[in-house]
DNA sequence: TTAGCTGCAAATTATTTGCATTCCG
DNA sequence: CGGAATGCAAATAATTTGCAGCTAA
Protein backbone atom coordinates (compact mmCIF):
# COMPACT_ATOMS: atom_id res chain seq x y z
CA UNK A 1 0.00 0.00 0.00
CA UNK A 2 1.51 3.41 -1.16
CA UNK A 3 2.26 5.94 1.85
CA UNK A 4 -0.67 8.84 0.50
CA UNK A 5 -3.38 5.52 0.74
CA UNK A 6 -1.83 4.48 4.18
CA UNK A 7 -2.34 7.83 5.20
CA UNK A 8 -5.82 8.93 4.06
CA UNK A 9 -6.99 5.50 5.52
CA UNK A 10 -5.03 6.11 8.90
CA UNK A 11 -7.25 9.96 8.40
CA UNK A 12 -10.49 7.68 7.97
CA UNK A 13 -9.78 5.53 11.26
CA UNK A 14 -9.17 9.39 13.16
CA UNK A 15 -12.72 10.38 11.85
CA UNK A 16 -14.67 7.13 12.54
CA UNK A 17 -13.37 8.13 16.37
CA UNK A 18 -14.23 11.43 15.83
CA UNK A 19 -10.18 12.83 16.43
CA UNK A 20 -8.33 14.78 13.64
CA UNK A 21 -5.53 14.61 11.25
CA UNK A 22 -3.29 17.30 12.05
CA UNK A 23 -0.08 18.00 10.34
CA UNK A 24 1.89 17.15 13.66
CA UNK A 25 0.14 13.79 13.31
CA UNK A 26 1.28 13.23 9.77
CA UNK A 27 4.38 13.91 10.25
CA UNK A 28 4.70 11.53 12.99
CA UNK A 29 3.18 9.43 11.12
CA UNK A 30 5.28 9.90 8.17
CA UNK A 31 8.48 9.49 9.89
CA UNK A 32 6.95 5.90 11.22
CA UNK A 33 6.58 5.19 7.53
CA UNK A 34 10.07 6.02 6.83
CA UNK A 35 11.61 3.67 9.17
CA UNK A 36 9.11 0.74 8.94
CA UNK A 37 11.91 -1.53 9.68
CA UNK A 38 13.36 -0.07 12.89
CA UNK A 39 11.88 0.26 16.43
CA UNK A 40 12.26 4.11 17.11
CA UNK A 41 11.69 5.53 20.53
CA UNK A 42 9.35 8.58 21.10
CA UNK A 43 12.83 10.84 21.01
CA UNK A 44 13.83 9.70 18.00
CA UNK A 45 10.25 9.46 16.20
CA UNK A 46 10.76 13.65 17.37
CA UNK A 47 13.83 14.52 16.63
CA UNK A 48 12.96 12.93 13.32
CA UNK A 49 9.19 14.59 13.36
CA UNK A 50 11.00 17.79 13.74
CA UNK A 51 12.38 18.15 10.20
CA UNK A 52 9.20 17.61 8.95
CA UNK A 53 7.56 20.23 11.71
CA UNK A 54 9.98 22.31 13.86
CA UNK A 55 7.67 23.60 16.21
CA UNK A 56 6.33 20.30 17.02
CA UNK A 57 6.75 19.49 20.92
CA UNK A 58 7.83 16.20 22.61
CA UNK A 59 4.39 15.99 24.44
CA UNK A 60 2.42 16.02 21.49
CA UNK A 61 4.28 13.02 20.34
CA UNK A 62 3.74 11.11 22.95
CA UNK A 63 0.23 12.20 22.39
CA UNK A 64 -0.04 11.01 18.85
CA UNK A 65 1.75 7.90 19.64
CA UNK A 66 -0.77 7.23 22.53
CA UNK A 67 -3.59 7.81 20.30
CA UNK A 68 -2.37 5.88 17.43
CA UNK A 69 -1.51 2.59 19.40
CA UNK A 70 -5.19 2.88 21.14
CA UNK A 71 -6.46 2.88 17.69
CA UNK A 72 -4.04 0.02 16.28
CA UNK A 73 -2.35 1.69 13.89
CA UNK A 74 0.59 1.92 16.49
CA UNK A 75 2.62 -0.74 18.07
CA UNK A 76 4.38 -0.28 21.08
CA UNK A 77 7.47 -2.68 22.45
CA UNK A 78 9.17 -2.70 25.45
CA UNK A 79 12.88 -3.26 25.25
CA UNK A 80 13.37 -3.29 29.09
CA UNK A 81 16.08 -0.71 28.74
CA UNK A 82 13.90 2.20 30.06
CA UNK A 83 12.30 3.61 26.88
CA UNK A 84 8.96 2.54 24.72
CA UNK A 85 9.97 1.65 20.93
CA UNK A 86 7.42 2.05 18.17
CA UNK A 87 6.38 0.80 15.38
CA UNK A 88 3.26 0.81 12.25
CA UNK A 89 0.98 -2.01 13.08
CA UNK A 90 1.26 -4.47 10.33
CA UNK A 91 -0.80 -7.25 12.07
CA UNK A 92 -4.02 -6.43 13.13
CA UNK A 93 -4.93 -9.83 15.52
CA UNK A 94 -4.58 -9.19 19.21
CA UNK A 95 -6.67 -11.89 20.39
CA UNK A 96 -4.75 -14.69 20.85
CA UNK A 97 -1.51 -12.91 21.37
CA UNK A 98 1.54 -14.78 23.56
CA UNK A 99 4.67 -13.54 23.99
CA UNK A 100 8.02 -14.03 22.51
CA UNK A 101 11.03 -12.99 24.73
CA UNK A 102 14.62 -12.87 23.50
CA UNK A 103 17.16 -13.82 26.22
CA UNK A 104 19.99 -11.71 24.45
CA UNK A 105 18.40 -8.56 24.06
CA UNK A 106 15.47 -8.99 25.90
CA UNK A 107 12.97 -7.67 23.01
CA UNK A 108 9.20 -8.73 23.38
CA UNK A 109 7.87 -9.24 20.65
CA UNK A 110 3.90 -11.44 20.27
CA UNK A 111 2.57 -14.23 18.26
CA UNK A 112 -0.83 -14.72 17.72
CA UNK A 113 -2.86 -18.03 17.32
CA UNK A 114 -5.63 -19.89 18.86
CA UNK A 115 -4.50 -23.50 18.98
CA UNK A 116 -4.55 -22.82 22.82
CA UNK A 117 -8.35 -23.37 22.71
CA UNK A 118 -7.83 -27.18 22.06
CA UNK A 119 -5.60 -27.57 25.21
CA UNK A 120 -8.42 -25.15 27.47
CA UNK A 121 -10.27 -28.15 26.23
CA UNK A 122 -8.38 -30.64 27.37
CA UNK A 123 -7.58 -28.73 30.76
CA UNK A 124 -11.36 -28.51 31.13
CA UNK A 125 -12.41 -32.34 30.32
CA UNK A 126 -9.22 -33.74 32.12
CA UNK A 127 -8.89 -31.68 35.12
CA UNK A 128 -12.33 -30.09 35.85
CA UNK A 129 -10.87 -26.85 35.87
CA UNK A 130 -12.44 -23.55 34.42
CA UNK A 131 -10.46 -21.71 32.57
CA UNK A 132 -10.83 -18.18 32.52
CA UNK A 133 -7.49 -16.83 31.43
CA UNK A 134 -4.09 -18.28 30.34
CA UNK A 135 -0.47 -17.17 29.86
CA UNK A 136 1.98 -18.37 27.59
CA UNK A 137 5.34 -17.26 26.84
CA UNK A 138 8.12 -18.60 24.67
CA UNK A 139 11.24 -17.91 25.83
CA UNK A 140 14.14 -18.19 22.94
CA UNK A 141 16.35 -15.97 20.27
CA UNK A 142 14.87 -13.56 17.95
CA UNK A 143 15.95 -13.69 14.41
CA UNK A 144 18.95 -11.10 15.36
CA UNK A 145 20.24 -12.44 17.91
CA UNK A 146 20.49 -15.72 16.76
CA UNK A 147 23.11 -14.54 14.34
CA UNK A 148 25.69 -14.25 17.43
CA UNK A 149 24.50 -16.60 19.98
CA UNK B 1 13.57 -28.11 45.17
CA UNK B 2 12.91 -26.95 48.37
CA UNK B 3 13.47 -23.29 49.34
CA UNK B 4 16.32 -24.19 51.56
CA UNK B 5 17.94 -25.52 48.90
CA UNK B 6 17.16 -22.93 46.47
CA UNK B 7 18.87 -20.90 48.49
CA UNK B 8 21.65 -22.20 49.43
CA UNK B 9 22.56 -22.45 45.48
CA UNK B 10 21.82 -19.22 44.67
CA UNK B 11 24.12 -18.16 47.64
CA UNK B 12 26.61 -20.75 45.52
CA UNK B 13 25.92 -18.68 42.94
CA UNK B 14 26.52 -15.21 44.49
CA UNK B 15 29.97 -16.43 45.95
CA UNK B 16 31.44 -17.82 42.52
CA UNK B 17 30.79 -14.45 40.91
CA UNK B 18 31.90 -12.63 44.89
CA UNK B 19 29.24 -11.04 46.09
CA UNK B 20 27.68 -12.16 49.14
CA UNK B 21 24.46 -13.35 50.44
CA UNK B 22 22.97 -10.70 52.47
CA UNK B 23 19.91 -10.86 54.74
CA UNK B 24 18.38 -8.35 52.34
CA UNK B 25 19.09 -10.15 49.48
CA UNK B 26 17.73 -13.17 51.23
CA UNK B 27 14.72 -11.61 52.24
CA UNK B 28 13.98 -10.62 48.16
CA UNK B 29 14.76 -13.60 47.29
CA UNK B 30 12.10 -15.31 49.55
CA UNK B 31 9.35 -12.82 48.73
CA UNK B 32 10.23 -13.90 44.89
CA UNK B 33 9.74 -17.77 45.69
CA UNK B 34 6.67 -16.63 48.28
CA UNK B 35 5.44 -15.56 44.87
CA UNK B 36 6.28 -17.63 42.21
CA UNK B 37 2.85 -17.46 39.87
CA UNK B 38 2.96 -13.84 39.96
CA UNK B 39 4.34 -11.16 38.48
CA UNK B 40 6.08 -8.53 40.66
CA UNK B 41 6.94 -4.85 40.52
CA UNK B 42 10.00 -3.77 42.19
CA UNK B 43 7.58 -1.78 44.76
CA UNK B 44 5.42 -5.00 45.53
CA UNK B 45 9.03 -6.57 46.48
CA UNK B 46 9.49 -3.76 48.11
CA UNK B 47 6.70 -4.01 50.43
CA UNK B 48 6.62 -7.39 50.71
CA UNK B 49 10.46 -7.65 50.97
CA UNK B 50 10.02 -4.93 54.02
CA UNK B 51 7.96 -7.72 56.54
CA UNK B 52 10.79 -9.94 56.04
CA UNK B 53 13.11 -7.33 56.75
CA UNK B 54 11.72 -3.63 57.53
CA UNK B 55 14.85 -1.43 57.54
CA UNK B 56 15.18 -2.58 53.91
CA UNK B 57 15.76 0.31 51.23
CA UNK B 58 13.98 0.61 48.05
CA UNK B 59 17.36 1.17 46.30
CA UNK B 60 18.26 -2.24 48.03
CA UNK B 61 15.61 -3.76 45.94
CA UNK B 62 17.09 -2.62 42.93
CA UNK B 63 20.21 -3.24 43.62
CA UNK B 64 19.68 -6.89 44.60
CA UNK B 65 16.88 -7.29 41.52
CA UNK B 66 19.75 -6.18 39.55
CA UNK B 67 22.52 -8.40 40.44
CA UNK B 68 20.27 -11.31 40.31
CA UNK B 69 18.92 -10.89 37.01
CA UNK B 70 22.83 -10.54 35.56
CA UNK B 71 22.99 -13.63 37.39
CA UNK B 72 20.12 -15.31 35.67
CA UNK B 73 18.12 -16.26 38.65
CA UNK B 74 15.68 -13.44 38.14
CA UNK B 75 13.97 -12.71 34.99
CA UNK B 76 12.78 -9.06 34.48
CA UNK B 77 9.58 -8.98 32.47
CA UNK B 78 8.40 -5.56 30.29
CA UNK B 79 4.48 -4.98 30.19
CA UNK B 80 4.24 -1.58 28.78
CA UNK B 81 2.98 -0.40 31.73
CA UNK B 82 5.79 1.90 32.78
CA UNK B 83 7.19 -0.28 35.45
CA UNK B 84 9.27 -3.83 35.34
CA UNK B 85 8.31 -7.08 36.42
CA UNK B 86 10.44 -9.60 37.93
CA UNK B 87 9.98 -13.57 38.77
CA UNK B 88 12.51 -16.33 39.45
CA UNK B 89 13.83 -17.79 36.58
CA UNK B 90 11.46 -20.15 35.30
CA UNK B 91 14.33 -22.38 33.17
CA UNK B 92 13.94 -25.24 36.47
CA UNK B 93 10.25 -26.17 35.54
CA UNK B 94 9.59 -29.03 33.45
CA UNK B 95 9.21 -28.63 29.95
CA UNK B 96 5.77 -29.93 29.65
CA UNK B 97 4.26 -29.50 32.68
CA UNK B 98 2.10 -26.90 32.77
CA UNK B 99 0.24 -24.90 35.98
CA UNK B 100 -3.49 -24.54 36.58
CA UNK B 101 -3.78 -21.90 39.28
CA UNK B 102 -7.24 -21.47 40.70
CA UNK B 103 -7.92 -17.69 41.03
CA UNK B 104 -9.98 -18.46 44.53
CA UNK B 105 -8.10 -20.49 46.84
CA UNK B 106 -4.82 -20.28 45.17
CA UNK B 107 -4.35 -23.95 44.95
CA UNK B 108 -1.77 -24.54 42.26
CA UNK B 109 -1.89 -27.82 40.67
CA UNK B 110 -0.46 -29.58 37.38
CA UNK B 111 -1.19 -30.16 33.69
CA UNK B 112 0.94 -32.89 31.28
CA UNK B 113 0.57 -32.17 27.61
CA UNK B 114 2.58 -31.52 24.67
CA UNK B 115 0.61 -29.91 22.32
CA UNK B 116 2.90 -26.88 22.65
CA UNK B 117 4.99 -28.12 20.50
CA UNK B 118 2.81 -27.76 17.57
CA UNK B 119 3.11 -23.91 18.36
CA UNK B 120 6.65 -23.80 19.14
CA UNK B 121 6.74 -25.04 15.55
CA UNK B 122 4.70 -22.44 14.48
CA UNK B 123 6.46 -19.89 16.17
CA UNK B 124 9.65 -20.85 14.81
CA UNK B 125 8.55 -20.90 10.72
CA UNK B 126 6.57 -18.00 10.84
CA UNK B 127 8.69 -15.74 13.39
CA UNK B 128 11.85 -16.47 12.86
CA UNK B 129 12.33 -17.09 16.88
CA UNK B 130 14.08 -19.89 17.83
CA UNK B 131 12.14 -21.32 20.86
CA UNK B 132 14.12 -22.72 24.10
CA UNK B 133 11.72 -22.84 26.46
CA UNK B 134 8.00 -21.91 27.50
CA UNK B 135 6.06 -20.77 30.24
CA UNK B 136 2.27 -21.89 30.16
CA UNK B 137 -0.49 -21.10 33.09
CA UNK B 138 -3.88 -21.47 33.14
CA UNK B 139 -6.13 -19.11 35.50
CA UNK B 140 -9.37 -20.24 36.89
CA UNK B 141 -11.71 -22.08 39.23
CA UNK B 142 -10.83 -25.53 40.57
CA UNK B 143 -12.91 -28.14 40.49
CA UNK B 144 -14.18 -27.35 44.80
CA UNK B 145 -14.09 -23.45 43.88
CA UNK B 146 -16.61 -24.06 41.19
CA UNK B 147 -19.34 -24.77 43.52
CA UNK B 148 -19.41 -21.40 45.39
CA UNK B 149 -17.99 -18.77 42.58
C1' DT C 1 40.38 -6.66 57.92
C1' DT C 2 38.28 -5.08 53.71
C1' DA C 3 35.71 -5.41 49.68
C1' DG C 4 31.34 -5.44 49.00
C1' DC C 5 26.73 -3.73 50.79
C1' DT C 6 23.40 -0.70 52.69
C1' DG C 7 20.07 3.18 53.69
C1' DC C 8 19.06 7.61 52.70
C1' DA C 9 18.37 11.41 49.90
C1' DA C 10 19.25 13.62 45.81
C1' DA C 11 19.61 13.08 40.83
C1' DT C 12 18.14 11.26 36.41
C1' DT C 13 15.17 9.85 32.78
C1' DA C 14 11.03 8.77 30.36
C1' DT C 15 6.50 9.99 30.19
C1' DT C 16 2.27 12.67 31.56
C1' DT C 17 -0.47 16.62 32.59
C1' DG C 18 -2.42 21.58 33.31
C1' DC C 19 -3.54 25.34 30.87
C1' DA C 20 -3.94 29.15 27.80
C1' DT C 21 -3.99 29.34 22.94
C1' DT C 22 -4.64 27.68 18.26
C1' DC C 23 -6.75 25.12 14.65
C1' DC C 24 -9.46 21.54 12.01
C1' DG C 25 -13.84 20.29 10.12
C1' DC D 1 -18.27 28.14 15.74
C1' DG D 2 -16.79 24.54 19.18
C1' DG D 3 -14.59 20.73 20.55
C1' DA D 4 -9.96 18.83 19.65
C1' DA D 5 -5.30 19.45 19.55
C1' DT D 6 -1.03 21.88 20.62
C1' DG D 7 3.26 23.86 22.86
C1' DC D 8 5.31 24.89 26.84
C1' DA D 9 6.56 24.16 31.42
C1' DA D 10 5.81 21.93 35.45
C1' DA D 11 4.63 17.56 37.56
C1' DT D 12 5.03 12.44 38.00
C1' DA D 13 6.84 8.04 38.51
C1' DA D 14 10.22 4.57 38.07
C1' DT D 15 14.82 3.76 38.50
C1' DT D 16 19.74 5.06 39.47
C1' DT D 17 23.51 7.03 41.93
C1' DG D 18 26.69 9.43 45.48
C1' DC D 19 28.25 8.83 49.79
C1' DA D 20 29.37 7.86 54.54
C1' DG D 21 28.66 4.27 57.60
C1' DC D 22 28.14 -0.96 58.11
C1' DT D 23 28.96 -6.09 57.69
C1' DA D 24 29.72 -10.71 55.83
C1' DA D 25 33.44 -13.83 54.98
Amino acid sequence: MEQKTILADIRQQLETHEHRMTPQREAVIRVLLQHRQSHLSAEDIYQNTKELFPEIGLATVYRSLELLEKLNIVYKLEYGDGQSRYELNHQSEEHYHHHLICLKCGAISEFNDDLLETIENKVASESNFKVTDHCLRFFGYCAVCQEDI
